[in-house]
DNA sequence: TCTGGGGTCCTAGGACCC
DNA sequence: TCTGGGGTCCTAGGACCC
């Protein structure tokens, strides 16, 4: 997350902002600290909260491959499954080749949402201010300027996480969202960092370019061509290089290693609405035949839609996304002419697409589809009132 | 080593509008 | 008949995150 094009046609955002934020250059003026709440082995504890049997086990969260040809990935490890080299994303295959001992358990996501949503309201006793960044992680503005304060409070809050919840946390703490972030990364597992505003440089010159949020593998092997490893690295670069690189965003990037702020807390957004909607359906064996594909997507529609009703959403707009063996994929999407629910709008329209995409590669290479995405997007809240002319007829 | 399922945001090009 | 400068929206693709 971070500010770019701030000229680009919104003279508005030019002005300074409302609230203050913290400066790093010419002196530290109410430098409010935020608590950056990072769950461990997230999937992994909700199941052990659940089952202390687990307690000390190698956990994973996964479906168990039942064949070598199984596919899948791990989805959360138990800190004893990672001594084997097990960790998230590595494929289920291989995971029970390297830990044959390891407890499986199957994901249970509502559980997760559910337990996601008691975290935000204890983290709620210590600020008004709780923003969900993902479903195991949290930001709190603490409204405290000075490290053994915040250290202090860090403690609390893992220790209540860990006593009302039996969840184990780790936590970081900075004035800067992005900084607290990967405090709490360099304080995992079960740790807390604190890191001042002056020691910020410091703390990120050494870490690899990976350590800061905005860099995947693409963007760091870009930046290691250009012989920069390391966030001090980036941070010295020259402005050309890096938007050569990397475009504008780069200079965003630069900003972030050089230790100075992204955006404050109050500028990111806390309970926005979803923008879309999706399911997705790897196949056991790579579909190539179009009534397979046909099958899945009325099915896919039928639940997709289920999900949107339930959520009092609409929708306007359906994607179909198709991914070959070689991993490369294509999507189509169409715009509907008015928000709207159900399933068979989402049908036709998911059908049509998808007959598109599969026309296309028959059309070609003819290759069989690994995976089928079905998404909803400009999603809107169901309101009571008209909002098509023909909807007289339904109602 | 062989890669799931759910999301988010950014960019570039084209169509279109005034 | 050929044309500027500004804007918006849409589509597709890419990168990233957990």
């Amino acid at each position: 997350v971070f500010e770019t094009d701030l000229s680009d046609g919104h003279p508005e955002k030019l002005e300074p902002p409302r609230h203050t934020r913290p400066q790093l250059a010419g002196g530290a003026v109410c430098m409010s600290y935020i608590v950056y709440v990072d769950m461990d082995a997230y999937y992994v504890s909700c199941e052990v909260r659940d089952r202390p049997e687990l307690e000390g086990q190698p956990v994973i969260v996964g479906r168990r491959p039942t064949g070598p040809d199984s596919r899948g990935v791990v989805l959360s490890a138990s800190y004893e499954a990672r001594r084997f080299g097990v960790r998230s994303a590595l494929p289920v295959v291989l995971a029970d080749r390297r830990c044959p001992q390891a407890i499986w358990v199957a994901p249970d996501f509502e559980k997760y949402g559910r337990v996601a949503e008691m975290i935000r309201t204890l983290l709620k006793r210590w600020s008004e201010r709780v923003v969900p960044m993902s479903i195991d992680e949290a930001a709190l503005q603490v409204n405290l300027s000075d490290r053994a304060a915040v250290g202090a409070r860090a403690r609390e809050i893992q220790s209540a996480l860990r006593t009302e919840l039996r969840l184990p946390s780790s936590i970081g703490g900075s004035p800067f969202v992005a900084v607290a972030k990967i405090a709490s990364d360099a304080a995992k597992p079960g740790g807390i960092r604190v890191v001042t505003p002056e020691e910020t440089e410091s703390f990120l010159e050494p870490l690899p370019v990976r350590a800061l949020p905005g860099i995947g593998p693409k963007t760091a092997e870009r930046l290691e061509r250009a012989g920069v490893t390391t966030v001090g690295g980036l941070a010295r670069a020259s402005s050309e290089t890096l938007r050569r690189l990397l475009g504008r965003y780069g200079e965003a990037l630069a900003e972030l290693a050089r230790g100075r702020p992204g955006p404050s807390l109050a500028d990111l957004p806390t309970d926005r609405g979803p923008r879309q909607r999706s399911l997705d359906r790897t196949f056991e064996h790579d579909a190539a035949r179009w009534e397979e594909l046909r099958g899945d997507l009325e099915e896919m529609a039928q639940e997709l839609s289920g999900i949107l009703s339930q959520e009092g959403l609409r929708y306007q707009q359906v994607v179909v996304r198709m991914r070959w063996a070689d991993f490369t994929q294509l999507q189509r999407g169409q715009l509907l002419p008015a928000a709207t629910e159900g399933a068979d709008p989402m049908v036709a329209a998911g059908l049509h697409l998808a007959r598109e995409l599969w026309e296309r590669e028959q059309a070609g290479r003819r290759r069989p589809v690994r995976r089928l995405s079905l998404a909803a997007g400009r999603l809107l809240p169901r309101r009571g009132r008209q909002e098509r002319l023909d909807a007289f007829a339904a109602a």
